[in-house]
Formats: C-alpha cells, structure tokens, sequence
DNA sequence: TAGTAAGTGCAATGGAAGTGCATTTGTTAT
DNA sequence: ATAACAAATGCACTTCCATTGCACTTACTA
C-alpha cells in the first residue's frame, strides 16, 4: 500500500500538511469537488493556497478537472493508473441533475468520435447529465 | 424562403429592432459566440438587453448553449429542424486550441452513452477539442 | 545553520452572470 | 386616434468565482 507520501513524492510534489490534507479529502470523496467544497471543509486555509494546491495537482496528473456544465470548474482525484495527459483515455463524467453532484465514471470511456476532414481531435470532454442512481432509487 | 420576421412570430417572440440584428449577427456567424462578442459587435446596445434577448431566444429554442469548456457561455442558432428540445438529438461540438472558436457539428450526433444501473440519462453534452480545418491547413 | 527556494495567507482585481427599477416602446381596446 | 396596459430596454448595482501581487513563513540544501 502505497502512502500518500509516497505518492506525491513520486510526482515531484513537496509534502506538506495542507497537500497532505486536500488530497485526503479527496480521496475520501466519490465525487468532483469545487474550490468552495475545499474552502468550507478547510475553513482555517485560505482559498489562494487551496487553488494554488489544485493547480500543482493538476499539473502534476494527480487530479483532473472537470466542467460538467454548472460553469463551477470541480475536481476529482485521478485513479491508479488514469492517464488523464493522454488525450485519447479520457472517461465520462456523470452530473446529477437533482442533487447536483458529479460523479467520475472511471470505467465508461468515451467513444471514438469521428470529426470532418481537417479536423483534428485532441481531447474529449462528455458530461451525461441526469439523475444518479443515489437520487432514481 | 421565411423571412427573420416570421420566423420570432412563429416562435411567439415579437419582433423588434434589438432583436433582428441580433438574430441576423448570429445568422452570419458560423461560430458560436459569447455574450461579449454579440456586446462587440453592438456597441450601441446595453449588455442586459442582449442578455435578456439571448435567453428569449433560448427559451424559444431559437438558439442552444454551448459549454465548451472554456467557462464562458457560447451561444449558436439552431439550425432549421434542430430539436434542441428534444434532449436526444444533440449535436456535438468542436473546440478550436488554436484559433479558440466554437463550431456547431451539427451533421455529428453523438452516440449513445452507456450509463451504469440505477443512472437516468436525460442530457449529454459533448465537447470534442482539437485544431479545426482552418488552423490545421 | 545560513541561505535559498517553495508554500502560504492577505488583499485586491477582473470578468461574467444576474437583478431591481425607471424609462421607453409596442400592442390592444375603447 | 388615444388611453391603458404589457413588454422591452437601459442604467446601476450586486454577487460569485477565478486569478494575481506581495509579504511572510516554512521546508530543503549547501
């Protein structure tokens, strides 16, 4: 099992409390997160450091954002092993129209798409937009 | 061939000068544009008004929003017979990196999504980004 | 352990979305 | 035609999120 310091040392990521902390909040959610969810979860750190840390994550490949359409950018945790700089790999996400969450659904990826000549596809981004199986039951 | 005057009568939308130009400036367009480009492009006009007539003309589905991920709300007309309420006929759209503009590939349905049990899909959106035909010439 | 680089916190800015209200314009009924 | 009403427009203002500059603190390195 693989620490959490381990990991963020792995990804030349300089280990601090804070980092150590976002990324545990992270991870213990299921779902994308705004810079706001962080703020009020931590509500002693301050929003610079909170989105100056997302930003290293990001830059780093431990978090990928998403825009699932609400016009809040939110965030999630990448997986082992997701390759979220390799374009063609991206999966879906999944925004819940009744609670408002947005889910990553890590196993569904996105189908190819074919575009018109002269065309070229770089990265894909597809937001299902319904109600969750938390919200249908 | 409809002329724009009867086109908003036959949507319930009453026809004035605002709302003509608008219209014939997103005709002439074959982007999707921002609300500040439409601002530009009118310097006349007050940015509530065509802000209120964007959204006039969305709830009649005259034209659909576009979420390129940019996070600035695109807007682009629907096409003649373009079901922009009918939530499973969407079009998807692309994303220029390098010029930064937005097309509508309205010839390009997006595939059916499969989502997990328990998961109602009632919308999609789709975002393809990449260089488009005039950058990649 | 001193010096340097990176991280953090505070304050402020900027852009876009959205709202309230007064004024103007258009429609309808007398 | 015009009075009365409804819709559209313009102005001012507010809010929210993203982003940056600068000072200060913390962590690594020689």
């Amino acid at each position: 099992m693989e620490t959490i310091e381990q990991l963020l040392e792995s990804k030349d990521i300089r280990i601090t409390a804070m980092r150590l902390l976002i990324y545990k909040f992270l991870a213990e959610k299921e779902i994308a997160v705004t810079l706001s969810d962080i703020e009020n979860a931590f509500e002693k750190a301050d929003r610079t450091t909170l989105y100056r840390t997302i930003k290293t994550f990001e830059e780093k490949d431990i978090v990928h954002q998403i825009d699932d359409g609400t016009g809040i950018t939110k965030y999630a945790l990448c997986e082992q092993g997701c390759s979220c700089d390799i374009k063609t790999d991206l999966h879906l996400h999944f925004h819940c129209n009744n609670c408002n969450e947005t889910i990553c659904l890590t196993d569904h990826k996105i189908p190819q798409i074919k575009v018109p000549d002269g065309f070229v596809s770089e990265n894909v981004n597809l937001v299902v937009k319904g109600i969750c199986d938390k919200c249908s039951g």
